[in-house]
DNA sequence: CTAATCTCTCTAGTCGCTATAGGTTCAAGA
DNA sequence: TCTTGAACCTATAGCGACTAGAGAGATTAG
């Protein structure tokens, strides 16, 4: 049996991020000591793995509960789980495209300045007047 | 002399979100009429218009209340606008390279199941399974 | 003058945590 | 067995950048 310690040291999910996911519904609340102590066994922390992964995958609180809620009827079809990753990367490719346009702006405002003083410098124009932009963002 | 309505149509900033700006201290507190309602000139427009584009490029608020500090200060050197812009670029292209990992990592984990029900769904065993992954993320 | 639209302030909610305060329990050493 | 110190408990508030809603007052067109 691990204590929440023990769980947090494991996965590498911090102590009050396991407690806010028990409140939010992600993982089973756990069985208790006498004290009224967290404790966990070998399924907890592979669950707590799993969140871990997929939240660094970027998936959202909403979708990892929708996904182990799947994975708890094994007999279900698998289509949602699916949809769920496809739409997933579906945002952050939409996400890097909007990024890289950023990116060339921020970079394009960059080289437009070579004077010492706010008075002339162009970088805070640029900021101001988005008609000095190459494209839209 | 705009309303705060006005103000939101002519630079796309809704209403509640220009008055948040005022009480961040990102635009001055705007002058009222008898009735206690908002009353802004052309000053206010483009100041507005700045903090729009600002935030379209990504910058934060406090990065925002900086610029606007500077520019009123026309003969201060303009390194720290070039920092502020410099190190935001940074951010965003280091916001991308994590993007695009996480990306391959979906695509590969999208192709990997052909199954019909969730017990044989390898994307729900790819996403509880980091050692399952290719690389970093 | 009336009715419709706008605007005012204040409060609370969003997401995914993180931090703090004040108290309780556990495990290990003496 | 007792004591100490680390780990644990709950509850609440804060982050950033808004957004939504309530309930009241102001403005403006007809």
């Amino acid at each position: 049996m691990f204590s929440i310690g023990d769980l947090s040291r494991r996965t590498g999910v911090k102590v009050p991020t396991i407690r806010y996911y028990e409140q939010m519904g992600l993982i089973a609340a756990a069985g208790r000591t006498g004290g009224n102590q967290r404790r966990y066994d070998r399924d907890g922390l592979e669950r707590l793995s799993f969140i871990r992964h997929a939240r660094d995958l970027g998936l959202s609180i909403d979708a990892i509960r929708e996904l182990t809620e799947l994975s708890t009827h094994p007999d279900r079809p698998c289509a949602d789980a699916h949809r769920i990753a496809r739409d997933h990367r579906a945002q952050v490719r939409a996400k890097i495209a909007r990024l890289k346009r950023l990116e060339a702006e921020l970079g394009r405002i960059e080289t437009m300045c070579d004077a010492d003083t706010v008075g002339d410098c162009r970088i805070i124009e640029a900021l101001a007047d988005h008609g000095l932009c190459s494209g839209e963002h």
